[in-house]
DNA sequence: ATGAATTTGTACGTATGTATT
DNA sequence: CAATACATACGTACAAATTCA
């Protein structure tokens, strides 16, 4: 669809201009992060690529890449070669201490936080699970899978693992709703706290990709908690995924 | 293919036994296992193919895969569909707290801690590291590119972030050898404590996967560090990237 | 598995404007 | 004023990574 040129001259979108005091690649990076913080161009989102910025702006492709790398150095955007360029998402502090919270540390970085159970199920204890419980393989557990959300995004995928023998109602107060937390009051534990932590890295599965809607060839962290009551016995062991570029972990000291 | 039954001959390496009251797959099991805890299948090393395997040992793939399953279970191998079998590598345990220091951490891990010096830059604070370091973007730092090993095995790949106006003598220390605890301390910095540290993780680049020799597709755990100074003003911003597979990351609270 | 097409990254070269010496 | 240094902008070519048929 040949484009008819608006006059004899200058075919831009947005308005730069030349001679005007203010470099072209200050003002097309300004353009661009006009288009960012003004939510025109949404978190995540593939921007035009250079080629086509560059035709826009009316100005070389240079022009637009010395603009880019400015926005990308400032954390506004994100550069993949090959791929193209994207808004920056705004990565959630999650701030790891013995009482985080999940809908605390959402609510700290100025997100709605939201959960849904995905399943409940009993099985057996894995060798990680009852290492980590301090009980023997194959005693029962109830495994929750639970999907976190900021949002309304996904920013957590977790399977907690609780020993059936301490909680036999868990299921059913789960199943009448409300927060793991408030199931587990119900449960008569009062309180809990986080014992350890272990962090690793992988690419996700196909399925849990899906869930924490993501891309297969990015990364995840896998945390494994071990829970304990004000006894410090243990009463859960959780294996949480977080989306690499959409969470950072942060402990304190 | 009709296999001739073992009787007058058998070509297989292992000894298994048929109605030996051991079953095939628990012998086999056991058999491979043997060659991992004695060394002659080497940690991260790909397994023979389960067919390969069938026919060494002379039996049908489905037992072998049975044996490989409880191995799975068991930790022993990795199994990866598609790709094959590895004997699974001894993940170090990377405790990490405010007095972390890389020697001990791999010591404890009954390793052998080494340490390279890849390069030695002055480069201008970036955001992230002026924001760590609470100084103005553009100061002008040391960046020591460093590699960890353990027994040979890179398990750590840094860029340490100095202020050079803190230590002016640090390249020059660096350069005559020893640790950079050693370095800080000939240049006036008697101890020093983690602040922070904040985990990501991501896909290497081609140059990081190969410092770390690892896999391309395999992901790294970023670390964010903020160290300070016993009165906690900002003395180093160091960025580490962990092979996920070869490394864990361990919190305790 | 292979190759073409797309997209970003790097490296030249050239010209011009601006600020300093 | 001239000489110098530096930043800006455009042009071209090719390298490297990714995607997709």
């Amino acid at each position: 669809m040949a484009r008819i040129d608006p006059a004899p001259n200058a075919p831009q979108g947005p308005v730069i201009e030349r001679r005007s005091g203010i470099t072209l690649w200050r003002q097309i990076e300004q353009s661009i992060e006009a288009d960012i913080v003004g939510g025109r161009a949404v978190s995540g989102s593939r921007l035009p690529t250079e080629a086509e910025l560059a035709c826009r702006f009316g100005v070389n492709r240079h022009t637009v890449r010395r603009a880019m790398e400015e926005l990308e150095r400032r954390g506004l955007v994100r550069i993949e070669q090959g791929r193209g360029s994207f808004v920056a998402e705004d990565v959630i502090d999650y701030r790891i201490g013995p009482r985080t919270r999940f809908s605390e540390v959402i609510a700290r970085n100025n997100r709605a936080p939201s959960g849904r159970i995905l399943s409940i199920a009993e099985v057996q204890a894995s060798d990680a699970a009852a290492a980590a419980l301090k009980l023997r393989r194959g005693r029962r557990l109830w495994c929750v899978e639970r999907l976190g959300l900021a949002d309304g995004v996904p920013v957590a995928y977790a399977l907690h693992h609780f020993p059936r023998a301490r909680f036999p109602g868990l299921a059913e107060a789960l199943a009448r709703g409300g927060t793991l937390t408030r199931a587990l009051a119900a449960c008569g534990l009062a309180d809990y706290a986080r014992a350890t932590t272990r962090v690793t890295a992988r690419l996700p599965t196909p399925r849990e990709a899906e869930h924490l809607r993501q891309p297969r060839n990015r990364a995840v962290m896998v945390c494994e908690n071990v829970n304990v009551d004000q006894d410090r016995v243990p009463v859960e062991y959780c294996v949480v995924l977080y989306p690499a570029g959409r969470v950072q972990l942060v402990f304190e000291f």
